[in-house]
DNA sequence: ATGGTGGATGCTCCA
């Protein structure tokens, strides 16, 4: 089984290039972040025309917005809201081959990093907790499990271009990567893609739209992850991260990361 | 220290 996380930054303006999306990652089941899309508007008919006819989407106006889409069936599907309001930031599925999916997408914090000046990073900061102690209380910590999605924090010194000069910039600050730790730890949860990628060598998911050239200066972040339980360590296969995306025109500003599973 | 771009929306907010 072959799963892409993507945040792909309005869904309808990626719908051209879903041919080389599916050519290059496989993906029986797709992820999607920040498809900024109400329900009613999104292209469902495009993904079941191209084999993606078990949908889970959760969108709302304007921002945030996630679906699960997938060519395997769902033997079940949820959703839920964080930290007290109906932002569209989470689906979930479990598929009738027993694997469990969480799709997510971490509020990205706002500019400055210190939650009593700005409420957006007391928001992500919260959401974090919230998320950790959540898996942390579910009764097992057995069951095939993978949560993926756009957690807007990069843990390692080797996932952003330059760890000094981002130790104060939100996405970097000592305190969200300490709460991902908290979270990942919540269910034993295994990097998937560092399982291949060594730390000691750079990896990116993410460059920002301001740069002239994003491939030239290099000033990426890995923001986007996959996780999987315990149970699926052994399981797991490969692992890719397709910048090419990044020159897809429109680009989205993150690539689709993918991990194959033996399921 | 600042500004740089892009998306959805509707003349601004968010990333």
């Amino acid at each position: 089984m072959r799963l892409t996380t993507w945040n792909v930054n309005s869904v309808r303006l990626r719908v051209a290039h879903l041919p080389a999306l599916i050519e290059a990652t496989g993906a029986d089941v797709f992820c999607f972040q920040e498809t900024k899309v109400v329900d009613e508007a999104f292209p469902r008919e495009v993904f079941a025309r191209l084999g993606y006819e078990h949908q889970a989407i959760a969108g709302q106006k304007n921002h945030h917005g996630v679906a699960i889409l997938s060519r395997l069936p769902f033997a079940k599907h949820d959703a839920r809201g964080w930290c007290g309001k109906d932002d569209k930031r989470h689906a979930s599925v479990t598929l009738k081959n027993g694997i469990e999916i969480h799709n997510f997408y971490v509020p990205a914090g706002g500019d400055i990093p210190d939650p009593d000046a700005n409420e957006k990073f007391a928001h992500k900061l919260a959401f974090l907790r919230e998320a950790a102690d959540w898996f942390g209380a579910l009764k097992t910590r057995k069951a095939p499990l993978v949560l993926v999605g756009d957690l807007n924090v990069a843990p390692l010194e080797t996932d952003v271009w330059s760890h000094k000069q981002l130790l104060d910039v939100v996405s970097h600050t000592p305190i969200e990567v300490e709460l991902l730790g908290k979270w990942m730890a919540s269910y034993k949860f295994v990097d998937a893609v560092r399982h291949f990628v060594p730390p000691e060598e750079r990896l990116y998911s993410w460059w920002s739209y301001r740069a002239a050239d994003w491939a030239k200066s290099d000033r990426g972040r890995r923001l986007d992850h996959v996780w999987v339980s315990p149970v699926l360590k052994d399981r797991l296969r490969a692992a890719q991260v397709f910048k090419p995306a990044r020159d897809w025109k429109p680009p989205s500003d993150h690539v689709p990361v993918t991990v194959e599973i033996e399921a």
